[in-house]
RNA sequence: GGGAGCAUAGCUCAGCUGGUUUAGAGCAUCUGCCUUACAAGCAGAGGGUCCGCGGUUCGAACCCGUGUGCUCCCA
């Protein structure tokens, strides 16, 4: 078999994609064995991949194949959400471009529209994340508007109203004037913006004199019911109780005083405008004020207005300016900087509007899920949410969940013609309903709610109506997934969904949703913005695929994203991962090759050799132990590192297990003489070490590990559903001496450069040592690894070589050429300083009473090893200087 | 205005229970190698006021206070 110079992964990738759902690996259903449950945060059907979801998903991979490769049933959920506001603007583009308004389309025209539109593009995203690997169990494919799901998030709807925890009221809101939309407070985008301050003069009523006040948004003067000062302001307590004049309009008000208004903002005097802002909203409350609504539904100035009416409000803004000038109510104009609230979706300004919608209350269902994340019934990664959330949630406001959209799931609220109105299920029960008071009323008078709920009053029963929690209650499914194990998200969701998720599971299934919730960090460029559509810096994510390949990709954005901290991607990662590929296969390539000598020859080592407790008497017996037990240290390491969701930490673990130990000193150290046989069980242990290895990195790069476990030998079964052997311990003695090899190692070749000695030219070494057993063992990887010719033992000083010291041994190194002892005497004295000042500082330390008495026994030992060390390397160093002579 | 978080090498970040650390990794840089698995590589090296100040402690990158700068969330 001829295998390629570097390793080329795309239809490696589809190829194996294709096995393993062939297979039915990725299928789920319950059984005997404990399962591990992942639902996908659903995209939005209108979404594209973009690198968000690509950490997301990597994540959630690596969680599901590593539970599958521990004996856990993993079923992990995929599905999309119906996304509102977001497909309805979609489709709202769609028929502009084939010249039909909305407003031209009964409702049922336009869903049949966004339902097709749905079915063409919706979910272009699902089948992306086949590229990447994502091993979902696709039978289980879930939608938000699913039918059964529609109906549990109707039942919800009800079932709360029933309960007293729904409720229509008026409200201050924020409106998308574009959109003709409520948005809630979390789809508002602040935004800092230049504006102006202009300072304006109302007339006193009843007397001569005036009150300046400041305002950036002039055009709401026609909505003023009252002005208001703070009531220790000196400048104004003589108007307290007074009235004004609201210029143009001439409306007499009322100056009241309120703690609220800030002496030193503008003139320290607020004009309030209870229908236009959120502030003056709640002092309009306390006063009870007037509520003038100046604005229409899109914009426009209303009747209200009296003025300007029908025009749109930005446009009186700036036309109000003159007229308040030619009246003489204009005093100045400054500028100013804001912050101004924009539509996350339409990008049109913010309103803040009073408007009649449906709200969830909040306090009572909070409850028991902020418990439950303080108590740690669900762990946050990183925990550092907690706090987040607790503020979020002791501080939480009522839910605000009608949306003025078609696309979703239409309001179960039926109204006769004098307003009142009845929540049920279907028209002819809200009939019934109604006729109790209305004995008149015929059905066809009725009508339903025109509007839709928030997107997210769906999804928050995502974890259990994928499994029909609601839909068919107690069914074997439900039973079994539910409650689920781990949820990966991104924490700008955290109040959006996983709050709220966490309370729909108390409330509807009495049971906490998923025992951990591993926040991801936000996805940035390498300056450190958010990746978004408008900036353009957002990679096309399948074109990364092609040209590095799914696996290079997954490791780029794992390698660099600690739980919770965001990441700045950055391409070179992506090409760390692809040289790790190739990496990976030109060690097969290599071991490929001596197989191929290895058959020719049969060994007669003995295959039962004992690796547990070897007698190291060759160098691949010594190589081999030792990496054994290099692989059960890091796969314990990995272990904890993966129990404790530090995923990037784990990868970079086997990143370096692989390269460094493996390829640079394990290969290195049974790599046999130039066209020499290795011997058969060295071969052998070692694909059984690669096939380990590969066993590790499964679950962060499927597609190449599954590839190279086939090829090192015919398997009997595939790696995506191997199990893992269960953790061994390391014996430290083995690993203590093979770092020691490698720090020899290290230190005599860089004794080699620094004193230019070619890598092709040998050395004689001498070795002085209490230890000479120890170093027997390892001579001929030594002796190959540092290009020594011949090893020798010594008690004394070896005159006219090199001299390096590694801990209380040292070695001469003859190198039969003249040496720099200029330079090889600054290196000595540099190192000399260095160590006497350490071990002063080691000395002061041991010195201090204070220190011996209560520090404990384990450090005093280790300060006074260090000591001893340091002064054993001291001597070393003097005598390497005695001996340059 | 309220809240949360961050500040460690040129860059991105580790450093978990205060002592194994006069601080680690990757990338970048420099030096030497076209050595027979790999130049997408190999062998090495250099690089730090752990943001400033004060405190607690025998001992602080780590704990406390304070100042500065940055980021995010909410109003």
């Amino acid at each position: 078999m001829e295998l390629t110079k570097n390793y080329i992964p795309n239809e490696v990738e589809a190829k194996w994609y294709a096995h393993w759902l062939e297979q039915g690996y990725f299928t789920s259903k319950p059984d005997e064995r404990e399962p591990y449950t992942v639902v996908i945060p659903p995209p939005n059907v209108t979404g594209v991949l973009h690198m968000g979801h690509c950490l997301n998903n990597s994540i959630q991979d690596i969680l599901i194949r590593r539970a599958r490769m521990q004996g856990k049933n993993a079923c992990w959920v995929p599905g999309t959400d119906h996304a509102s506001i977001a497909t309805e603007a979609k489709v709202v583009a769609m028929l502009r471009e084939r010249g039909i308004t909305k407003s031209s389309l009964t409702r049922d025209e336009f869903l049949g529209y966004a339902w097709e539109w749905k079915e063409k593009y919706g979910g272009i995203i699902l089948q992306q994340l086949k590229k990447m690997g994502c091993s979902l169990d696709w039978d289980r494919t879930s939608f938000t508007m699913d039918p059964d799901y529609y109906q549990s998030v109707i039942r919800v709807f009800i079932d709360l109203y029933g309960k007293g925890m729904i409720y229509r009221g008026k409200r201050m809101i924020n409106w998308d004037v574009k959109a003709k939309t409520a948005l809630s407070d979390e789809e508002v985008i602040y935004k800092e913006v230049q504006s102006k301050l202009y300072y304006v003069r109302y007339e006193l009523a009843d007397e001569e004199g005036d009150i300046v006040i400041a305002t950036v948004r002039p055009e709401t003067i026609l909505g003023d019911s009252a002005i208001c000062v703070n009531p220790a302001d000196e400048r104004y307590k003589h108007l307290h109780g007074k009235y004004a004049i609201v210029p143009l309009i001439n409306r007499r008000i009322p100056i009241i005083a309120d703690d609220y208004v800030t002496l030193d903002f503008g003139t320290g005097a607020l004009k309030v405008t209870p229908a236009h802002d959120m502030n003056d909203y709640q002092l309009g409350q306390k006063y009870q004020l007037e509520i003038i609504d100046t604005m229409n539904d899109d914009g426009t100035m209303s009747e209200a207005a009296q003025l300007f009416v029908g025009e749109d409000r930005l446009d009186v803004r700036k036309k109000i300016v003159p007229q308040l000038e030619a009246s003489g109510h204009l005093v100045k104009v400054e500028e100013y900087t804001n912050q101004v609230g924009f539509s996350e979706r339409t990008d049109a300004m913010v309103e803040p509007r009073l408007s009649l919608q449906w709200w969830v209350s909040m306090k009572e269902i909070a409850e028991p899920a902020l418990k439950a994340v303080m108590d740690d019934e669900i762990h946050f990664h990183p925990a550092k949410f907690k706090n987040l959330y607790r503020h979020w949630m002791e501080n939480i406001k009522d839910w605000c969940i009608s949306r003025q959209l078609w696309w979703g799931h239409r309001i179960p609220a039926y109204y006769a013609p004098d307003g009142s109105f009845a929540v049920a299920s279907t028209k002819e029960e809200a009939f019934e309903q109604l006729k109790i008071n209305h004995p008149q009323l015929t059905i066809e008078e009725i009508k339903q709610d025109d509007d839709c709920l928030d997107t997210w009053f769906s999804s928050w029963l995502w974890p259990f109506e994928v499994f029909k929690g609601l839909a068919e209650p107690g069914n074997a499914e439900v039973n079994y997934y539910y409650p689920t194990n781990t949820l990966v998200t991104a924490p700008e969701i955290i109040f959006f969904w996983v709050a709220r998720m966490i309370m729909a599971g108390f409330e509807f299934m009495d049971e906490k949703p998923f025992a951990d919730v591993y926040f991801t960090g936000i996805v940035r460029d390498k300056l450190g913005r958010k990746m978004s559509k408008s900036l353009g810096n957002s990679p096309d994510l399948l074109a990364l695929i092609d040209l590095y390949g799914a696996d290079a990709v997954r490791f780029g954005i794992m390698i660099a994203s600690p739980a919770g901290n965001d990441i700045l991607f950055d391409e070179s990662a992506l090409e760390q991962g692809r040289n790790f590929n190739n990496k990976l296969w030109n060690a097969l390539k290599l071991l490929k090759m001596w197989e191929a000598r290895s058959k020719r020859e049969t060994s007669d080592v003995n295959p039962e050799l004992n690796l547990t407790h070897p007698s190291p008497h060759t160098p691949q017996d010594f190589a081999s132990a030792w990496f054994r037990q290099r692989l059960n240290k890091v796969k314990a390491e990995v272990d904890e590192m993966m129990r404790q969701f530090r995923l990037n930490e784990a990868l970079k673990t086997i990143y370096s297990l692989i390269w460094d130990d493996f390829c640079s000193w394990y290969l290195e150290w049974i790599k046999p003489g130039f066209e020499q046989p290795i011997d058969a069980v060295v071969y052998a242990q070692t694909v059984a070490y690669f096939e380990e290895l590969m066993e590790l990195l499964h679950p962060f790069m499927p597609f190449i590990t599954e590839e190279i476990y086939h090829l090192l030998a015919e398997q009997a079964d595939d790696l995506c559903i191997k199990q893992q052997q269960p953790l061994a311990n390391a014996d430290p003695a083995i690993l203590e001496a093979g770092e020691l090899l490698k720090q020899v190692i290290s230190a005599l070749r860089d004794a080699r450069n620094k004193n230019q000695v070619k890598p092709k030219d040998p050395i004689k070494l001498h070795i002085q040592t209490t230890d000479t057993a120890n170093y027997r063992a390892i001579e001929n990887i030594l002796g190959k690894q540092v290009n020594a010719e011949l090893i020798a033992y010594t008690e004394t000083t070896v005159p006219g070589t090199i001299v390096v010291a590694v801990e209380k041994d040292r070695f001469f190194l003859e190198t039969g050429q003249q040496l720099n002892s200029e330079t090889l005497q600054a290196e000595l004295l540099k190192d000399l300083d260095y160590q006497q000042k350490f071990l002063q500082s080691v000395q002061k330390k041991l010195s201090n009473e204070r220190f011996v008495q209560n520090a404990k026994e384990e450090v005093i030992a280790l300060e006074r090893k260090k000591q001893a060390d340091a002064g054993a390397r001291i001597e070393t160093i003097k005598e390497s200087l005695r001996n340059l002579g």
